[in-house]
RNA sequence: GCCCCCAUCGUCUAGCGGCCUAGGACAUCGCCCUCUCACGGCGAAGACACCGGUUCAAAUCCGGUUGGGGGUACCA
């Protein structure tokens, strides 16, 4: 059996966009499933805008997402380089190839010239494709453009009849005709870059790729693909077009719908199980009730058979609930590690963190953690368990402290924590309980000012929990702190 | 303009002729838990785009319409 080989080919353009990260992990897993290779190439001929930069950000992006490959930067495989800017060479040696065969040919008209060729085109109804031109120029007329200081492009001869079928794996038998639809395009630009139909051909072909597993942007193109396949005897690769990700209005998905760039998601606080777990299910299912799959799960029930075929809105709010609920599968060291950068980054700790401050850091945590979506969250969850500079949310302010009895009751409850022997439910519930006899108010009517005094709002963990991860200092000195405030409101 | 792809709840989807009074998940709403918020539990509402066929039988097959997406470049 021939080893699957399948590709990843994103284009440094300065990020890794979930669309692309999306097209990765479905060959990634493909290559995983099948103990294949996956092979990542970077599409660099764009020399303005590629960078290593630019390459690196992507790199980082798929390390992130866990999607490691067997041939590529960084991994030296038997079918490389692995950056199209190092094989320009081989793209000029099979263009000349297919001159010398009689199916390719330069040409010397310009883009104002096909431009107007075009609107004529249209305007008649008709399929825009070159009308060749150049095909058969003499050497008189060839010395004539060149005299005029043209410099030629290399066009593809298509065929002159019939149609190419595509046998999609996905969308199955997709016929183009060849006249109409496939014209002799530019393979070789003037400036002696190749464009991305042939180099796509060439490198595919040259590193044996298999399977081409793309976005469904490229299913019109395919056709000119296999024509070039054929034309230079490379055998014909299986296609799979994967349907495209769209934003909440229906449109591809961009940047004007908001973060589209896997490293920022990773910097929100996104875990790489949420992101991996969530863009799988984007256009691949694997039966009627499972949503959650571990990553090794992912590999051994991945198959293209189960791909959509519709496009998919990308939900960032279902993204949001899986992200929560993988934080809440990680182990309060591992939630810890994730959530510690946050912390420093706010500055509620050092970067040397000693075990005391630690444990403390993880106390917390386990209060917070069933309220996180996003490890960023922590940041403002926690405000007042690391410092006494936090805001009063006036609203919840002037709702719940401007009650009768809020002064007495704080003041009780001040009391009761300086003569408890510790602070936990055990020892204040039952003095609390007294104070409810006392004002004639319910538990909420004692905790709900309680609890505005000393986190500033009222959402918080559980008060006893807040309480214990205070210390009873911190809640006198608050307490004390908010009894002042209101004594010079009124 | 021309060509290609697609069409089930708001969203992601299950469904590959009878198992469908169409299942699950997110979101929404209600109830429970409860000191608030989360978490968790229970429940509700919510879809086969439309029109023709084929068939004893259609969400499932075929055609058309409409709608959405993509391609049509010396961008990838």
């Amino acid at each position: 059996m021939n080893t699957v080989r399948v590709r990843f080919a994103p284009s440094p353009t300065g990020y890794l966009h979930v669309g692309g990260a999306r097209t990765a992990l479905f060959n990634w897993l493909y290559a995983r499933h099948h103990d294949g290779v996956f092979v990542l190439r970077i599409e660099d001929t764009d020399l303005a805008r590629s960078t290593d930069e630019a390459t690196q950000v992507i790199l980082d992006a798929l390390q992130f997402l866990g999607m490691d490959w067997d041939e590529g930067p960084g991994v030296e495989g038997d079918y490389g380089p692995y950056y199209q800017s190092k094989r320009l060479d081989l793209y000029g040696k099979y263009a000349d190839k297919l001159m010398e065969m009689g199916r390719a040919y330069k040409c010397y008209c310009t883009p104002e010239e096909l431009e107007k060729k075009r609107e004529e085109q249209i305007k008649q109804g008709q399929a825009t494709h070159y009308d060749r031109h150049c095909l058969h120029l003499t050497a008189e007329q060839e010395a004539q453009y060149q005299a005029e200081g043209r410099t030629p492009v290399i066009r593809f001869k298509s065929l002159d009849e019939g149609v190419t079928e595509v046998d999609d794996m996905i969308r199955g038998k997709v016929r183009f005709d060849n006249v109409a639809q496939v014209d002799d395009f530019v393979i070789m630009k003037s400036d002696g870059m190749p464009t991305y139909n042939f180099a796509v051909v060439v490198d595919d072909a040259l590193m044996r790729i298999t399977h081409v597993i793309r976005g469904e942007d490229h299913l019109s193109n395919t056709p000119k693909q296999i024509q070039i396949y054929q034309a230079l005897g490379f055998p014909v690769p299986r296609f799979a077009h994967i349907p495209m990700i769209l934003g909440p209005d229906k449109s591809l998905l961009s940047k004007r719908h908001g973060a589209t760039s896997v490293m920022q998601f990773k910097e929100e606080g996104y875990l790489s199980h949420a992101m991996v777990n969530y863009l799988a299910l984007l256009g691949w299912s694997y039966d009627d009730s499972q949503t959650l799959f571990s990553i090794p799960e992912l590999i051994e029930k991945f198959s293209l058979e189960r791909v959509s075929k519709n496009p998919a809105v990308f939900d960032i709010q279902k993204l949001e609930w899986m992200n929560g609920v993988y934080i809440r599968e990680l182990s309060l060291e591992d939630l810890y590690s994730e959530i510690l950068p946050y912390w420093q980054q706010a500055g509620f700790l050092p970067q040397d963190v000693n075990s005391e401050l630690k444990d403390y850091g993880l106390r917390i945590l386990k209060e917070l953690q069933p309220r996180l979506k996003l490890l960023a969250d922590a940041v403002d969850l926690a405000r007042y368990f690391f410092t006494d500079d936090y805001e009063y949310n006036q609203e919840v302010v002037e709702k719940i402290l401007t009650k009768p009895q809020t002064k007495e009751i704080l003041k009780y409850i001040s009391e009761a924590v300086a003569n408890a022997s510790v602070l936990d439910e055990e020892n204040l519930k039952p003095l609390f309980k007294q104070g409810l006899e006392q004002f004639g108010v319910k538990m909420g009517d004692l905790i709900q000012p309680l609890r505005v005094a000393l986190t500033g709002t009222n959402v918080s963990p559980g008060i006893y929990d807040v309480l214990a991860l205070l210390g009873r200092e911190r809640v006198l000195e608050r307490i004390k702190r908010t009894l002042e405030m209101l004594e010079e409101r009124s």
